[in-house]
DNA sequence: TATTGTTATACTCTATAACTATA
DNA sequence: TATAGTTATAGAGTATAACAATA
């Protein structure tokens, strides 16, 4: 991600060359949600790649997550947990179930829903995917003590606590 | 956002009403990552929905800031900074000069290369979207206090600093 | 009639390849 | 040959409408 050549820059011209000046962002960087943004596209890339050997994109990690702390839960409630539409959930699903890593069954007291668990396969992957997310937090947030990562993670849940 | 008839979520069955027990997301609460993005998706709709009387997305205006602060810069200086590809740009901005809010022109030095400007248009609107931002920042970290809320920006931007 | 979940589809965003014009 | 920018297109992600099954 570092320049690979940074004692060339100072050859080039300063008004043309990539590593010119950098530019103003004052304004931008004084609002949170930009701050978020830029935060979030820094860490995310580190987060795909340690997940591509799992073949889990984020949401997939976030699902198999949420179903082992939440077995039996329905797709309504995990469809607004994790903020997908119930159709791209059902499609969603029908990949993890597909690879045997979740199973559908329908609730006998309503079955119109259906409860969600992980299968023995989905419960390990599980495991292996939270501790290389567990691996990853320290890498990402190098720049951060303990305690600046502590309080950064209490100062952004504030922000969105009364949607949990 | 918040529930309309609280009162009556204790007379539905707990295990199957929307109001349900909160899930456990205590391992995904603890990655960094996970609670940028969900204080992203907090935040965003908010200053969407203000952005949307200007007719601005939100990279509309982070083109429009940075132009203001940084005038004459050229497409491929912008593109970077915000993280948007040259093809992507190009047609971005192909709206804002139909609407006549910036404008190209070819460098006369290395005609290649078109430096970027406001026009007064562009100017007056990124004015009053700063404003509104600003605003929405109180709005949006009404859980902060100011001491906290630039703390918070700090921390943030000790994770993407080297990426500026 | 309302709810859970599905299918089909459309729309937006983002990424990539191939091109023009300049250097 | 290399660079700035463009065009065209493909892909991923997200949103919406209409439907089936169940209550």
């Amino acid at each position: 991600m570092l320049p690979k050549k940074p004692a060339e820059f100072e050859l080039e011209d300063a008004d043309t060359a990539d590593a010119a000046p950098p530019l103003d962002q004052s304004v931008l960087l004084s609002l949170v949600g930009y701050n978020c943004r830029r935060a979030y596209i820094t860490i995310m890339p580190l987060f795909e790649k340690r997940m591509a050997k799992f073949e889990l994109r984020p949401v997939d990690f976030t699902v198999l997550s949420l179903l082992k702390a939440n077995p039996n839960i329905n797709q309504k409630r995990l469809s607004k947990a994790i903020n997908v539409s119930p159709p791209n959930l059902a499609t969603l699903l029908d990949r993890l179930e597909q690879r045997d890593l979740v199973m559908r069954q329908r609730n006998p007291q309503d079955r119109r829903s259906q409860t969600l668990v992980l299968t023995t396969a989905g419960m390990r992957m599980c495991v292996k995917a939270e501790k290389t997310a567990a691996e990853l937090e320290e890498k990402a947030t190098e720049a951060l003590n303990d305690a600046e990562r502590a309080q950064l993670i209490t100062l952004l849940q504030k922000i969105f606590i009364s949607s949990l």
